[in-house]
DNA sequence: TTGTATGCGTTATCAA
DNA sequence: TTGATAACGCATACAA
């Protein structure tokens, strides 16, 4: 009723309960040992009657401890982010952490200052989702013992835990998938590198796809950077496959695989403008599910991502940590599902138009 | 070189300098007043050689303020969430706020729990997008004079600062647009509107259109549950299209209103089973622009909402009411822009395919 | 203009 | 088993 809202501290209890704030505090953090029946019971009735919690803030300023996790990500425009993202909130939050989000908005070099932001807060340990392009801070929290998991980038010289999608397996299902289908001619597509793991690894897979088949398929790479580069590699590459594959059932058709969502995006946009036709005179087959996959032209195949329980395992190993597990480095690669669709049914088994 | 790395202190700071700690509080403090040219020096000096910086946690501990801003949102899986979530950050950021995310998963009746676990670590002000359906927590801070601005979702019975798209406006804009393209059939699908104020109003705004219109159109809506629902529904239209408007331009072809992107993609999945083509059997204008949008069939025709804009400034209002400005409550309505693509482009000057 | 002392809400170290 | 009491890192009323 009134205006005075003052959340009532352990004195308040104490008083309360007619014992001294140490008790009180003893009740809280170990209830197990060293307390008398009769005791704890006031005390308890006393902290159910204020309504009491303790302040997270004091804690930590005692403790050194805050029940925070710092979450750092390169770009939260991206939806792959934020699957992840949520996932890993969810379980930090059931784990009884909250999460402090620091979005770097693609800026590189952001990420030592984001790091020591949340330090300053006392974060318990961090997720990081970033280029490591600026690894200061990272290092540094390392050092100092504070726990560290990675997601889906790796950073060099930082040996933590890392949890991603097993790009090898991914790129080689995308690759079987696209050769069973008969195509013969593959093209993998790429943001620019810049020393981004998940890219580099995806790319690295798939040279060694190609290598070990030389005689099914040949293969080459682009780094997509603008719109008209891309179009002329797919130009290119048609001109490739029609000289190399006459014949071959499937008629000389070349297939594309688009590193990541944006990418696939962009491909589509790209073949749009040359009015060609996917699944016809291209075959595509992106990185990452989303939801409007299935509804762009006769639908475009994709590697699945397990978004939510990346998050959630990420999240799970820096608990781990948080508890005091020990042991090296774990790296934990999930596998990505293969979504067949419209969009890489040419080729064998399937009549052009 | 070593490993004990304990951030320094004010009370480092204050050997370092010569000086007490209050000094170099005040230093941090009040610049301006009180301080002898000298004795700021030594400070700064000392301050930069030991790289000294505050803890946010003591200061908060001792002020009751803590550079956090609380933000609760119902659904991060939503896109337009994540875009306004990102607009926020940055301008929290830039204004030397961080972010302490809790995301609600769609659990409404979790909304309490957030604003109290928030609560507890002294946030400054929340940022709400949330239902409302657990208003207790929100009213109780509201009453403890902690500043709260909502986006998108008003709540009954909370009056304070509300960012929003001009609803009346995007609707209005949408029903125009389908007018001039020929369409005389309207329909609006919503997703159930469980008490969401956008999802009221857009519904609100529709019938307001279609009954000052009624000459020039008919309209009704729709809150789609299940797919088989809307697929009925949508038959059920084209029906009533084609009895109705026999003879007109664009003859017989209905129109309809997705009310957010999630039903926009619905709508689209059903169009597709139902073997329609958008933009020649039906008409299709989703609320909420997409990455996507350009390239589903003939291109979707959107409402873009100006989401970053509505999250710097959500973050913007609750920023200027934490520096202490006063005043009845604001409502703040951006407009939306139309992106006109194919999917609406049948009707008056369109041939029939 | 500067320093001393106190308290913010906890936890931990001592005695009792 | 419990209770004073001293930190944690900072800001501020008051004294100097």
């Amino acid at each position: 009723m009134t205006k005075n809202v003052r959340r009532s501290t352990i004195a308040d209890v104490a008083r309360q309960a007619g014992v001294s704030k140490a008790t009180v505090s003893r009740f809280l953090n170990h209830r197990d040992t060293l307390l008398s029946p009769e005791i704890a019971r006031r005390v308890e009735a006393a902290i159910a009657q204020l309504g009491y919690s303790p302040s997270p803030m004091a804690q930590a300023l005692k403790r050194g401890r805050s029940r925070l996790i710092g979450l750092v990500v390169a770009d939260i425009t991206n939806p792959f982010s934020v699957a992840v993202l949520r996932g890993a909130e969810q379980a930090c939050r059931e784990a009884g952490y909250l999460v402090m989000l620091f979005n770097m908005g693609n800026e590189g070099d952001r990420e030592s200052a984001g790091l020591q932001a949340l330090s300053s807060y006392k974060v318990e340990g961090f997720i990081l989702n970033t280029t490591g392009h600026d690894p200061g801070a990272a290092l540094e929290a390392a050092r100092q013992g504070k726990p560290i998991v990675l997601v889906d980038r790796r950073h060099e010289g930082l040996n933590v835990d890392f949890v991603s999608l097993d790009n090898q397996h991914a790129i080689a299902l995308s690759c079987r998938h696209l050769l069973g289908a008969g195509y013969r001619e593959l093209m993998l597509i790429t943001e620019p590198l810049d020393k981004v793991s998940a890219r580099i690894e995806r790319k690295q897979a798939f040279h060694d796809f190609v290598q070990t088949h030389a005689d099914e398929v040949s293969g080459c790479d682009v780094e997509a950077q603008d719109q008209t580069g891309l179009i002329e590699a797919l130009k290119a590459l048609r001109g490739r496959a029609a000289v190399a594959t006459t014949g071959c059932p499937g008629g000389g058709v070349p297939a594309v695989i688009a590193a990541n969502a944006v990418v696939t995006l962009r491909v589509i946009e790209a073949v749009a403008q040359l009015g060609w036709r996917l699944g016809h005179e291209i075959g595509l087959l992106g990185i990452d599910d989303t939801p409007w996959a299935p509804y762009i032209g006769p639908g475009i195949s994709t590697v699945a991502q397990p978004t939510t329980e990346l998050g959630r395992l990420t999240a799970h190993c820096l608990i781990q940590r948080l508890q005091g597990l020990d042991g090296p480095a774990r790296q934990m690669l999930l596998k990505g599902k293969l979504m067949v669709r419209g969009s890489t049914r040419t080729g064998r088994g399937a009549e052009p138009a």
